[in-house]
DNA sequence: TATTTATATAGACAATTATCTATATATCTT
DNA sequence: AAGATATATAGATAATTGTCTATATAAATA
């Protein structure tokens, strides 16, 4: 959870994953909506992808880039048990 | 929302939160919880109210601080948006 | 009113992190 | 196999942010 957290502090990972939720996109996609360099977008993805936002798959020369839902799940977990205070 | 995850990117920021979950709390008392100077608990006190992440209240002389859960509500949406791909 | 206790704010400094350039690796195409 | 395209990695630098000390403000108490 630590690392999630971590990860969406930046705003250009979460428009990262904004983008994602759109559809799939591959690094050369994504890169046409920022105004940072490859490298720098390459090191965001490898910070989402270590907090397991994200899933990075190979398609030939490209690397395709999704959400992956189940980390979304555990911030919902996170953010009712804050609701529910009452349970541990 | 940016200034949620912003605010929820340190430890000792979500360690406030997780100890406001228990039960309200003064600076004074948060502070025994902490190895940090009482200013920097105070640095952190900020960033979270002003995410609104919690709230301050003032009795006599001493600040009793609690979460604001309505924003954890505003997380949960957010998240929830991300899991049901098919709406904007 | 002077002193003490609780909290906030200002400014400096140190640690962290985002960004860059350069280059390496992997795949595709000719 | 050589060149082109896509992505990742390394290392340097700049920007951001967490921490500290010192001090200000607010309320309580002697």
């Amino acid at each position: 959870m630590d690392s999630v957290f971590q990860a969406l502090s930046d705003p250009n990972r979460r428009k990262v994953i904004r983008l994602l939720k759109k559809k799939d996109m591959s690094v050369s996609d994504l890169l046409k909506n920022f105004e940072i360099t490859q490298a720098s977008l390459s090191h965001h993805l490898d910070i989402l992808k270590r907090a397991k936002l994200v899933i990075a798959e190979r398609q030939g020369q490209f690397v395709i880039y999704s959400l992956n839902t189940s980390v979304f799940e555990e911030i919902i977990a996170w953010s009712m048990k804050l609701l529910d205070r009452k349970k541990k």
